[in-house]
DNA sequence: GCAATATTTGACCAGTGGTCAATTGATGAG
DNA sequence: CTCATCAATTGACCACTGGTCAAATATTGC
């Protein structure tokens, strides 16, 4: 009840994040309170306040580092053995299932408008659809058309944002997904 | 101040439906409220729910008729003096179109989860799809797959969904549009 | 030891969707 | 024409939301 908590039980930035993250990946942005996460934390809702700015800032603060998990493993598409062939159709199915599998965060890191994290996600969203752009080209044999790549890149976002909350994970829509990138690839060469 | 209105100025469905509808156009689901088409429509929030169970109830009346207005826009596609190549762009830019026109309607009809809207709503949705799909079927000299048909339907919503909220209109999206339609259909045929 | 500073609290604000007893207009039966 | 019935409307109320801020306290540096 101290209008200070002692050293040992201060309220970190990270440890914010931390149990905010498990409560949205659990209900999704809308459904959780900065009430509620203060509840989980044991403290009052203003302290949260004093770490972030808003619910925006705080949630972006989540999903940053969900647009480094996703910059990686684009980039680690182009490792391994297989054939570019192989490895192009590899990194548009990883895509679809980073999206599924991390539902609640690919809503804020591709679909979320008109709040204030807008500027910032927005400018995260741009440079890791660079990233795709980029090693998506450097997969092609031939010189693809940048506007195609973009078309690739909506089409697998139409598939996420369509199958988000209508399946649970990945899995129950791996066989509609292995065959839309093939609908892609037949688009893009 | 009278708890029952004269004869004259009650309270239709319609009435509601129709300020409901220029509201909702105007700032999208979320950010109208039933205090606010109240005020409105001169009346308490209170008597909106004697004429609908829910918010998510009046929104799905608004946006109900939107979507007979899809399906008659899909249908009227075979229309014309057009061959099938060009019905079939028609066709799938139009989709664009109304979606980019109507961006808090398609933001119900074909985005929103998790209300109680969905039941009604998926069924709307998925007969609409099922008009896209045999109308795209009868302009395809070739007989399609029937997930590619599918594929097709979920890469244009990758285009809506990413673009609404980001322009106002289809027009500041048409190029992109255009583009996006052919790589679609280098993919279904 | 004491003043300055960093944190935290909880009351508070304006707003939301939704419920419901109470009230009053319309309406039809006698 | 009257009066009971029923349909519509109100506004107080509930539990919630995001957000602000003065006050209170723990920590820190002097």
């Amino acid at each position: 009840m101290s209008p200070r908590k002692t050293a040992s039980q201060e309220l970190t930035r990270e440890l914010i994040i931390q149990k905010a993250r498990t409560q949205f990946v659990e209900k999704g942005f809308q459904q959780v309170s900065m009430r509620n996460i203060a509840k989980e934390l044991g403290c009052s809702h203003g302290a949260i306040y004093y770490h972030f700015k808003n619910k925006a800032e705080l949630f972006y603060a989540v999903v940053e580092d969900d647009f480094s998990i996703l910059n990686n493993l684009i980039e680690d598409s182009i490792q391994g053995p297989e054939d570019d062939s192989t490895k192009l159709s590899n990194l548009l199915l990883r895509f679809i299932e980073f999206g599924l599998n991390h539902q609640s965060q690919y809503e804020i890191m591709f679909m979320v408008r008109n709040t204030e994290v807008d500027s910032l996600s927005q400018e995260a969203a741009n440079l890791c659809y660079q990233k795709f752009a980029q090693t998506v080209q450097s997969l092609s044999t031939k010189q693809l058309k940048i506007i195609d790549v973009w078309s690739a890149f909506i089409a697998l976002h139409g598939f996420v944002s369509h199958y988000r909350g209508y399946v649970d994970r990945f899995d129950e829509a791996e066989l509609a997904a292995k065959s839309h990138v093939q609908f892609i690839i037949k688009g893009l060469l």
